[in-house]
DNA sequence: AAAAAGCTCAACCGCTCCTAA
DNA sequence: CTTAGGAGCGGTTGAGCTTTT
């Protein structure tokens, strides 16, 4: 089916944002929210089209971001998960609050992906053998259980409970992991973090690195961590991956799955922080 | 000091998913 | 069931900045 473009191109500004425009658009969300990014643009008499300003605000404005160099764990922590989940950055984004994905996009290109790259060379041949298996089953013993819940539970979280709470100001990368919700500076709704740096321990992060080694793994660990098949679908991980796309077995979960595990890690015993 | 190369990151683009009519 | 439109995601770009030569 055909798609109407996604704004009027004729007269809409493009490019850099300047700070009489983040004032209106900040301004303008503190009173309104965002029930219609569409029309947002409008109402707030910005020369913009709605992406535009959904972009501005998730990435940039909004009061929950924390700006600054990313941490060591919070480069692990993003390290591990696209180990696990591959290129979803908006669920990463989720363990890591104030983080946005598309700043956790940059970090991996331009860091992260060259620092791997340079850890596998040295760790390739010497941990390659016993730690896959290592690794696989302890993450197994570890995530098992939470997806095992996760099939025989109801789901806690529709679809339309998710982007309820992913149009929270306070962004979806805290959504499915808060607890308790407040108002934060700008007066918008906004869930308080709890802190979920703590489901995994370090020689889980080191391990898992050493176990990297090519394109396979993204689907072949994905396979041995959870170890079930797909009860919509019948079909293993394996199955359903896409050649085009390597990252396309995770796809035969939804977004509401990867809320549960994540929601559901919450809930197991707490680990040794870092 | 100047030019070239490399890096960073905000922003855009095109696509898919979901929902409502 | 089909279609249209909104939201969100991931890939990519390019301007500006920094480092190297």
């Amino acid at each position: 089916m055909g798609r109407a473009p996604c704004c009027e191109k004729m007269g809409l500004k493009k490019g850099p944002w300047s700070d009489e425009e983040d004032q209106i658009l900040i301004s303008y969300i503190r009173q309104h929210g965002h029930p219609n990014w569409r029309a947002l643009p409008k109402r707030a008499g910005l020369l913009r089209c709605g992406k535009s300003c959904r972009l501005r605000w998730t990435n940039y404005l909004r009061p929950d971001i924390k700006r600054g160099n990313f941490t060591k764990e919070e480069e692990d922590t993003i390290i591990h998960l696209h180990e696990m989940l591959g290129n979803r950055w908006s669920v990463i984004a989720m363990k890591l609050p104030g983080r946005t994905d598309n700043e956790i996009k940059n970090i991996w290109h331009t860091h992260l992906k060259k620092r791997l790259a340079s850890h596998q060379t040295t760790t390739h041949d010497t941990n390659r053998r016993h730690m896959k298996s290592k690794c696989a089953s302890k993450a197994q013993s570890l995530v098992e259980p939470v997806v095992s819940q996760c099939l025989v539970q109801p789901k806690h979280i529709s679809l339309n409970e998710e982007r309820c709470i992913s149009n929270q100001p306070s962004s979806r990368e805290s959504s499915s992991v808060t607890d308790e919700t407040t108002t934060d500076s700008y007066g918008v709704a906004k869930h308080e973090e709890i802190d979920h740096d703590t489901f995994l321990d370090d020689s889980f992060w080191s391990e898992t690195l050493s176990y990297k080694e090519d394109n396979i793994m993204e689907s072949d660990s994905l396979t041995n961590i959870i170890g079930i098949e797909h009860p919509a679908t019948s079909l293993t991980l394996m199955e359903t991956t896409d050649t085009r796309n390597p990252n396309t077995c995770c796809d035969a979960y939804g977004m509401d799955m990867w809320n549960d595990i994540f929601t559901h890690i919450e809930e197991l015993p707490e680990l040794p922080e870092f």
